[in-house]
DNA sequence: CCTGGATTTTGATCCAGATCAATTATTAAA
DNA sequence: TTTAATAATTGATCTGGATCAAAATCCAGG
């Protein structure tokens, strides 16, 4: 266990070890550094802070940094359906691109750190830099990607299917950030990767029970070890949900 | 009923009834210009015809003309989700901005025509005309926004509210083409309705006959007459699912 | 007009996961 | 350290919608 502490680290999206995620096509240097003379780094945000609400005029987008970040819609009972955990070198914000208001609300998960883009300036850049703005497109694509299979994940699968799928998914992304695949803290409760997958936090449970009497995960209050990657992935591609379309012809 | 002989008209960006819903801003007409000298009108696709394929090379997006497209993903094993029917004025195939590659497959509900646009063409008068760069990024958060409401739907709400949902939706769709928002006719099955909410086509049936015998719509078989608006939606935003969360302190 | 397959409706059961409930950790405040 | 509030686990029921089944309706092709 070591600290990193983030206010002794220069920070420039030329540096950044993020902007391979951030944009994954990558930039030119000089491009990079257009794009860095518009970005605002902001002060960290605590857990339970709140970025951005839904009806908030929109102005910004983020990139994540550090930490975790739960954006959330709700329904007009006021009900909150999370949308997705964001993790460092991904992007938050894309809803308020459409109504110049924000649709979601953004809440840190754990003390978090940003990168917050104007969009308007951002859009100016994208004008003279056609790569930046061709990934701006592809970051939103990614977005919609996600929601396909958050969409596939929850309409298709059992509740221990979309538990695997979602550990599944955390472990590849910080995989990706260079951490342990393996081993990783959940900054979400049972009861939020409940909301996530549309199932009851005490399914979240019991499903994740299960899983480690079977030995695939062992589970330490927020600390999971995936102990047999393999099965897992077997677990979130086998038992499907309904289907019926029994298109195949005689 | 009239039928429009759809070959006989005169087809531009500039003149076509659907510009301000494929690009709900407006433009400039020396704008839309160039994006029109751009668009290819192509064959009208038959139903069952498909568009793309999930794998297929990314090199269009397309502005549904007329008709109904149906935007499915699958799983590793081949069960479909449906993300969404596209109505004219619509526009899909952005799924292949992220990889250049579609993750989606677009089949022809009924007799439909597009338009299709080259991305990188459209990509380049994007970086001249500002207006319509911004106007793309709008497109893309509005298919954001509207698969954060078909979550929101399928986690929080009982058959018949989703069903409701489903129904509004489409009516407000029509409405807004300048079609009637009560009376309708369904392109798609029960089977891909109940897909694309996430319940069999079984409880489909039995919850649009529900809502008949209650008097808020009429079913003649692919025809929908809405009765009773308002009730319809008070369906769609009572009935909530779960929930757990109350926050609201004491 | 008839025929066979597909779609839709409706009924009867079943079950995964919701709901209700009680117990144990864990964290935060006093 | 005690106390209260919150989160997590586990058990016991209940239920909405899935599944199984059968009949009715629709429709394309011959």
């Amino acid at each position: 266990m070591y600290v990193i502490d983030f206010t002794k680290i220069k920070v420039s999206c030329e540096n950044c070890s993020l902007h391979e995620l951030c944009l994954p096509r990558g930039l030119e240097k000089n491009e990079l550094e257009k794009l860095d003379s518009i970005v605002n780094r902001t002060q960290p945000l605590h857990k339970g802070d709140v970025l951005f609400r839904s009806g908030d005029t929109f102005t910004n987008i983020y990139a994540v940094r550090t930490g975790c970040i739960k954006l959330t819609t709700s329904t007009e009972q006021g009900e909150e359906q999370i949308i997705g955990f964001y993790l460092p070198g991904e992007i938050i914000g894309l809803d308020g691109i459409e109504k110049d208001i924000h649709s979601c609300t953004a809440e840190a998960l754990d003390t978090s750190s940003l990168c917050a883009i104007p969009f308007d300036n951002m859009t100016t850049v994208c004008t003279q830099v056609p790569s930046l703005n061709h990934e701006m497109f592809r970051v939103m694509g990614r977005e919609i990607s996600h929601e396909n299979q958050l969409l596939l994940t929850i309409t298709k699968k059992h509740a221990e299917g979309r538990i695997a799928t979602f550990l599944l998914s955390l472990s590849g992304r910080f995989k990706q950030l260079g951490y342990s695949e393996t081993e990783f803290r959940l900054a979400m409760s049972r009861s939020e990767v409940g909301n996530y997958l549309g199932l009851t936090f005490e399914t979240v449970s019991r499903s994740m029970s299960k899983l480690q009497k079977q030995g695939l995960i062992s589970i330490n209050q927020k600390y999971i070890t995936i102990e047999d990657m393999d099965s897992l992935h077997h677990i979130c591609n086998e038992k499907d949900l309904p289907s019926k379309e029994s298109k195949t012809a005689p």
